[in-house]
DNA sequence: ATTACTAGCTTCCGAGTAC
DNA sequence: TGTACTCGGAAGCTAGTAA
């Protein structure tokens, strides 16, 4: 008997639901619900995975105790590795979010007239951005999906500065074209000091992107996010 | 008719097949291939695919040319995440790699003497490292595959510098424990000019571990590569 | 050459139930 | 409570083959 794609994915249930490969304790009716299916083929994925080598059971009273093996750990590392690629091809070839115009709180517009940040924009981006930013309120899960892999995605570093009275934190940018096409010289931009929130998304641009677009609060806009061609500002560690 | 997990893996490898998720041409043999399955069965998957809304299909006269719908993007974004948080736990909880001891070559005492390394060893790790390095030849794929996932694990950052002559590379220490804590104040190193090769591993201690452990050439060697306490010297972008 | 239908066999699933 | 067997129906798979 060989195990199957929802064996193994039953096997990286059993990793969360336990938080690690030892001495994982669950009952046939809890995996069943985990993985959507009824208590008896919980049971008799377990049977197989056992057989298959993939975990190994003890008793422990009336249930068991369960711990995945090197083998069951490297299938799961294996279909893992399968995904990782397939969404790695996804990021390569850009993001595209779908936001909704909403009336921004108009901080946006204050911070980008600072010199400390002009100066930098001018020289990384190649323009000066306009005074005021858009702010999208993402539609759907896909965009905050991809709102989130904007983290790991390689953008133009602006360093924050301090005055005499304050400091400002740094801002990140990522090219991007909007509509389309409509609008082909904008960023998004993630700011250090902004509390988190995934679902929504500012953009710059050195043109009023309003009026450029010819849209108006609640039109919706289609943001595609490019690779930045700079190379990232610091190494990983 | 409802999509199951082999539909959306199925997903995935159109993804890679295409490089992206658009403009995909793919004959149903070579996709049953890529899938292991029937030429019939991949067929039978496409057309439920498109059935499901998570791809499109255009006739370009004898084959179709598919793009993976938003919905589809989000399946396979989907099952990625549910197998990103297993291989977190994972290597939350450590790496453990098997290796035999091989002979080195040498090079690794020479630089471990360097000043500019030790005193940095010294700071950093709270030892200074043996003169001599262990290498071990890995033992399975497992190992192999825990060793990639080192470069995304938190590491000690030992900073490259130069001499009048020459300049030397920057290295990575991770710090682990030998055969279940026989030797506990070790790490695996990784250097920046050492041709990357997955299947071996470097380590230091401030014991001799040849001694320490008792071991020879061709035994084998048990690593368990622990989180490492300090916080990363840089930032990502 | 393609895609995809049908037939028939095999696997999967869950309700009932034994232990 | 637990686990896991049997068994009937549903779904999956492939060879053959039509288009």
């Amino acid at each position: 008997m060989h195990p199957n794609t929802q064996h193994i994915l039953t096997l990286a249930h059993l990793l969360k639901f336990g938080k690690g490969r030892a001495s994982i304790e669950i009952t046939t009716t809890e995996l069943g619900s985990t993985i959507n299916r009824s208590q008896q083929s919980a049971s008799k994925y377990l049977v197989e995975l056992e057989k298959a080598g993939l975990l190994e059971r003890t008793k422990a009273g009336q249930k068991f105790r369960i711990i995945i093996t090197d083998r069951g750990v490297d299938e799961v590392l294996n279909l893992h590795e399968t995904l990782k690629s397939s969404v790695e091809i996804l990021e390569r070839s850009g993001l595209q979010l779908d936001g909704k115009l909403v009336s921004g709180m108009g901080e946006g517009a204050y911070y980008m007239s600072l010199d400390g940040y002009r100066s930098q924009f001018n020289e990384k981006l190649g323009y000066e951005p306009y005074a005021g930013t858009l702010n999208l309120k993402l539609l759907n899960q896909s965009s905050m999906r991809m709102r989130s892999m904007m983290d790991n995605y390689p953008s133009i570093f602006v360093r924050g500065f301090a005055d005499s009275s304050r400091s400002y934190g740094w801002v990140k940018c990522y090219p991007a074209i909007l509509n389309d096409g409509a609008l082909d010289k904008a960023a998004v931009i993630v700011l250090e000091r902004t509390h988190y929130d995934n679902s929504m998304l500012e953009v710059i641009s050195p043109v009023c992107i309003k009026d450029s677009l010819g849209i108006k609060n609640g039109d919706s806009v289609k943001v595609f996010v490019t690779k930045a061609s700079k190379a990232p500002q610091f190494e990983n560690t």
